[in-house]
DNA sequence: TGCAAATATATGTACGTACATTTAATGTCG
DNA sequence: CGACATTAAATGTACGTACATATATTTGCA
């Protein structure tokens, strides 16, 4: 369907205009299939992004620094979301001995099986797939890649 | 820049997954300039937003649920945010009298000039400039409209 | 008429985001 | 050494989102 009737807005100024509602309605579009995809594993997308980077770094702690870094969205509260992480025993954090400001956090075995079950359900590529072709893929990350060249 | 560098992932699964994270990325990218656009009108994007529907109904009022079916995004909260556009002396709220189930929100004065001086400000083009060109941007709302043909 | 279902909005709760401030540990330089 | 800046994380506050539930009004139908 196209962005005109999903929000029935006859008319965009230009094509610019329509592109950046488009994006940001797709995206949240996106988000949301994604997060439905997740619920029944009683996780959220910024939680299960934060697992992933763990078991990246497993098993070496990551910091919340690097966390941030690391993260789609760099003013989120990586802290925060920990807390939730670690009250379901998914992650630890303990004072990082080198230097007794950071804290290293780490995944558990539990949350290492999480991300397996959650690979191996499928739902990722569920809420992942998008009628496009390999190559129209490609031409969107270029389109996007561009977009955000005014930096 | 490349969203390969930009958060600093090198790898990924395919050229879809690859589209995901850099839609999700761009959208967030973009909608972090236009809350910075609004800042200093002491709006936020969704605020500005039910302004202009408002303003596209005057001098009719709109009822929460037409905020709700014109709004990005479906799920938010419409009566939340009037909440603080009425603090803001920007909207109005009156029992429908037709239909005392439902509510009359209308504009003020004060709404349709604050708009009128962000539009004069010229912080929207700056916000959505985005250095595509016409061709481009169209070919961005073909890929972003196929990539939601899955329902 | 009267009562249940449907409708319109508001409210509650958990979570995330944006940004400012606080707290604690470390580095630095006189 | 000791004051001061810097760094790492946590905390506070306002706002938005997602979803469940509550409240009030209207509608429909026995």
């Amino acid at each position: 369907m196209r962005i005109e009737d999903e929000i029935k807005q006859a008319h965009f100024q230009d094509e610019h205009q329509k592109a950046i509602i488009n994006l940001i309605y797709t995206s949240g579009w996106l988000q949301l299939r994604q997060a439905c995809a997740f619920k029944r594993f009683a996780l959220t997308s910024p939680q299960f992004n934060i697992l992933r980077i763990l078991r990246g770094q497993h098993p070496q702690p990551a910091t919340v620094a690097l966390l941030i870094e690391r993260m789609l969205d760099k003013t989120s509260n990586a802290s925060r979301i920990v807390d939730r992480l670690e009250e379901k025993k998914l992650v630890t954090r303990t004072v990082c001995p080198s230097n007794r400001r950071a804290v290293d956090i780490r995944i558990t075995p539990a949350g290492l099986a999480l991300l397996d079950q959650i690979e191996e359900s499928g739902v990722m590529q569920a809420a992942a797939h998008a009628s496009l072709s390999e190559a129209e893929a490609r031409q969107l990350n270029d389109l996007l890649d561009k977009m955000r060249d005014t930096d």
